[in-house]
DNA sequence: TGCAATTTCTTTAAACTTCAAGCAATTGGC
DNA sequence: GCCAATTGCTTGAAGTTTAAAGAAATTGCA
C-alpha cells in the first residue's frame, strides 16, 4: 500500500487498471444479458435483436421518424439502417414515405402489423429483463442508474474531448 | 402514486419499467464507450475492436490458447473467431499449431510481432478507458464493479434458469 | 472392441455493421 | 439568383456476427 504524506492511500499515477477492469465488466455484464436477449427474441419470436430495436424506437412516436433520427437514437451508422429498414419494409413491419417539404426525407413507420407484433414482444421482453435483473433490490438498481449516468457523461465528455 | 397500508410507496405488481430502464442505460453506456474504443483503434492503430479484443485475449496465455477457449472468452460463435484467426495469420500477428496429442486442437498464439504491436495498443487504450471513466470517483468504481457483479450473477442465473 | 455421443473446428448463408464515397436536395451566405 | 457547404440518404467493399449443418477426431461405455 502506497501512502501520501497526510497518510492516505493514492494510486500510482498512472495505475489505470481499477478503470479497465471496469470497462471489461461493464461490457461483460452488456454482452451476456445482449445475448440472452437476443437467443429469446429468435427463439419464441423468430425476430433479430437489430429488428427489435428499430422497432422500439419506432414504437415510441406516433408519426413516423426519419432514417437519421433512427441512426442518432439507435447509434449506428447511416447505412446501417438504410439496409434495416429496407428489410422491415420488405416484410410488411414498415411503412415509408417522402416529406413533402424535403424530398431527401424519408418517414418511416411502423405499419398496423408492425405494431401489433412489436407490442406483443415488447410484453414479453420487459418480462425477461425483469427477471434477468431479478436479484437487484430496488436500491441496487438506483444506484445503478446513477452511477451509469455518471459514467455515461464522463464518456461523452471524453469523447467530445478528443473529437475537438 | 399507490400506497400500501403502512403508506408507503409501492410498485405495481407487474410494473418492470425499471429494469428495463436500467437496461437500457446500460446498453447505451456500453455502446457509447464500445463506439468511442473503436474510433480510436481504427484512428490510431488501423485495427478492428474485435481483433484487439482477440490479441487481448491471447496475451494473458504465453503457451496459446485453443479456439474453443477463445470463444467462450470472448463469448462469440466458434465460426466467428475461425475467421478472426485466419485473418490475424494472414496478417502476420498469430501463430497455430496442431496439438499433438488431439488433432481436432488448435494452439493459437501472439507472435513476436502481433504481441509487439499488441503491447503497443495496449498501453494507449488503458490510458483512454481511463480517461473515458475519469469522472468517476474511486469509490464510485468500487461501487459500480461490486453492482455489475450481481447483475452478472442475476443475469447468469436467469440464464441458466431458462435453458434448464 | 465397437460405436454412439461428444468435442473441436470449419463452412455456409444470411444478416448486420462500419466506413468511405457519392448522389440529390436544401440551406446559407453573398 | 448563385454557388459552396451542409444534410439526408444510398451504395459498395470489407469485415464481423450468428445460427445451423457438417467433417474430423476423440471419448466413454456397453
Amino acid at each position: 500500500m502506497i501512502l501520501d504524506s497526510e497518510t492516505k492511500a493514492v494510486e500510482l499515477p498512472d495505475d489505470h487498471g481499477t478503470e479497465l477492469r471496469l470497462w471489461l465488466r461493464l461490457l461483460t455484464c452488456t454482452t451476456l444479458i445482449e445475448g440472452e436477449v437476443r437467443s429469446r427474441l429468435r427463439e419464441k419470436f423468430d425476430v433479430t435483436l437489430p429488428r427489435f430495436d428499430l422497432m422500439a424506437q419506432l414504437d415510441k412516436v406516433s408519426d413516423g421518424m426519419t432514417l437519421s433520427d433512427l441512426s442518432k437514437r439507435m447509434m449506428v451508422s447511416n447505412g446501417n439502417v438504410t439496409g434495416l429498414v429496407e428489410r422491415l419494409v420488405e416484410s410488411g413491419h414498415l411503412d415509408r414515405r417522402t416529406s413533402e417539404t424535403d424530398r431527401r426525407v424519408q418517414f418511416i413507420r411502423l405499419t398496423k402489423l408492425g405494431r401489433a407484433e412489436f407490442r406483443k414482444m415488447a410484453a414479453e421482453h420487459e418480462k425477461w429483463i425483469a427477471d434477468i435483473f431479478g436479484d437487484l433490490s430496488p436500491k441496487d438498481i438506483r444506484e445503478l442508474m446513477r452511477l451509469l449516468a455518471k459514467a455515461k457523461g464522463s464518456a461523452q465528455r471524453s469523447a467530445k474531448a478528443r473529437s475537438a
